[in-house]
DNA sequence: GCATGACTTGATAATTTCTTGACATCCTGC
DNA sequence: GCAGGATGTCAAGAAATTATCAAGTCATGC
């Protein structure tokens, strides 16, 4: 579930790529490497890390050619990582499309602090709140809510839980075992009773004809499965 | 139609002040002042600067202190300027919600490079009123205040907070850990029964009948969910 | 330091949720 | 159709969670 933070180093130093993956991989960030400009963006398209480090002297591209590339088509934060503290060069690579400008040598946990700024602002995940649908049925496992026909349902914490295994494995067949092991955790597997009841319970509060489910159906001999919209 | 960006300077010394507003003019922007940490955050609501540069070392307030009640309802940019260049400042201001760190004595043409930064990021504007409204309840997150039918309602901080954070996360459930973790800070993510009393006391005085509660429900055994307007 | 309000802690009541058992009903293979 | 296992329903007691009140502690401004 919790996907680790990628983050992209482009450098040529190999000192420098390997203090950086030490201090990174301490904050449990995933570290990807390239060190040429144009393995950088490759690895930018590949990768599809959530912040880039970007040393701006590097062999083959200066970091501002590697900067605009990149912005060409994504706006991952880019924080350029430079030995030259003049105006200018700041400037330039700001306007390029930089995010960040640090000058070497540069302190690990400013640096750190910045990712955290860059990763802040990159963050408008409002967007991406998982809602299944299916007829009526709605549940925001963002939100943590379900609905039923613009109607708010009030499930109790195990009831939630059956329903949001079910949504994860929504159209497929569950087995007793497993939905008793997500919810209840193991040793539970044999409750089978207690399953029934928190699904009879889940059913009288989804289903307008329980006798009839529309979502929650019952394999025989197997387990559940929750119908998907055709 | 231009409409001029406007930014607001928050420094307590005159030359700092009449220097960024030059440099500033000169670049087209609109520039409104205050010298002091509690008319910045007055003026960040009253004008509704886009940018905001302000200077850690006020007479009244920590910069700090400035940052984390401005964020308490705003995602403006907030650029820092400050004499000292030491490491954990710089963390703690870009912690405290920053999103730059800028060290006297300053390019004035890398500010503005900053500047142009930090626009970039506020692009996508969405429309954030800082004011939530559900019912006859009103949350105005600028002004601190709490409104329930025309009536004032008066908040201890710890309520206020606790309110602000079910504002920001209105609709979705809030499990007492992220409640705790945001109010008291960490390592306070135990003492639900804090929580409760707190919370009780909160309904107390927004909610006609706290036995049946319209704005601030609990998911029993997950946390507490403000209640929005369908 | 004193007073006031805010926060914390403890005790207890109220409420919700979970579990269990009894029994009805539904399938399914024969 | 029938037998027998599987499934669904209901209700009551147990357990867990939550709400409230009250008293004690802490902090703050005057």
């Amino acid at each position: 579930m919790s996907h680790k933070t990628k983050i992209l180093i482009i450098d040529d130093e190999h000192a420098v790529r390997r203090f950086l993956r030490t201090a990174l991989e301490t904050q449990d960030y995933d570290v990807v490497e390239a060190h040429t400009g144009k393995q950088g963006i490759i690895e930018a398209i590949n990768a599809q890390p959530e912040v880039i480090i970007l040393d701006i002297g590097l062999p083959d591209l200066t970091g501002h050619e590697v900067t605009k590339r990149i912005r060409e088509w994504s706006n991952v934060p880019i924080i350029i990582l430079s030995v030259r503290d003049q105006d200018a060069d700041k400037v330039e690579a700001l306007d390029a499309g930089a995010d960040d400008y640090v000058t070497k040598p540069f302190s690990a946990v400013e640096l750190m602090a910045r990712i955290r700024v860059s990763l802040r602002h990159a963050a408008p995940k409002e967007a991406d709140t998982p809602i299944f649908t299916s007829g009526e049925l709605t549940v925001d496992l963002g939100a943590r809510v379900v609905h039923l026909a613009d109607e708010e349902v009030q499930l109790t914490p195990t009831e939630y839980d059956l329903l949001r295994v079910m949504v994860r494995y929504a159209g497929k067949v569950i087995t007793h075992q497993q939905l008793l092991r997500e919810v209840r955790g193991v040793g539970y597997q044999t409750e089978t009773h207690l399953l029934r009841v928190h699904m009879s319970n889940l059913r009288h509060k989804l289903e307008k004809d329980p006798t009839n489910p529309r979502y929650i159906v019952t394999e025989s001999g197997i387990g559940y499965r929750l119908k998907t919209d055709e």
